[in-house]
DNA sequence: AATGCTTACGGGTCACGTAATGATT
DNA sequence: AATCATTACGTGACCCGTAAGCATT
């Protein structure tokens, strides 16, 4: 349960390019590091993401699961980074 | 932004508490351990979350206004968690 | 041979615990 | 002196990039 929320954007990134190359250079991450974070991931949650059978990348069930949540968690702590700010700024006034 | 989710876990512990010591005990955790990430966060988020004044730990505006969010995120990912596992369940059936 | 994901490996950063310091009562 | 948070410091884990490996076309 020790997640990174930046492991759900390099999630997000590969599950809307469904190509870890691509979703690594949209990252400016390499590939490799992209790979085996997303393995973690996998493996933390115990649960496949993406079917990487034939050449083709897939979301799984499971991980089409996660992307609803891992978007709107990220959309919710861009907010929250927002608000805080806001808050820190009408203190000061 | 590159936040780790257990950043506020310990947030929240320590809003809950209003006190580092007892919220380090709470979160197995040695206490400058904590110390440190409520500063590292401050940071990163450019914020004092808390006020250490006074031999009292009392939250800030903004600090009052992350623990909204940090407890929603929280639940939230707790529930995309359940939800993935049981997709993985349903698939495997 | 080219494309594309994964595994191996070395290096730098990060998080932790223990110990020391500072500040308040 | 006691309480409670922060700073210092050394160690182990983690993340990244480069290089090598493996499979498919």
């Amino acid at each position: 349960m020790d997640t990174h929320l930046r492991d759900l954007r390099y999630f997000v990134a590969v599950a809307e390019e469904l190509h870890f190359t691509r979703a690594a250079k949209r990252l400016f991450v390499s590939q490799p590091a992209l790979s085996k974070q997303i393995g973690q991931l996998e493996q933390s949650l115990k649960v496949e993401l993406f079917q990487r059978d034939r050449r083709r990348v897939e979301l799984t069930p499971a991980g089409h699961k996660l992307l609803g949540y891992a978007r709107e968690l990220l959309r919710q702590w861009d907010e929250a980074q927002q608000a805080v700010a806001e808050a820190a700024r009408e203190t000061s006034l």
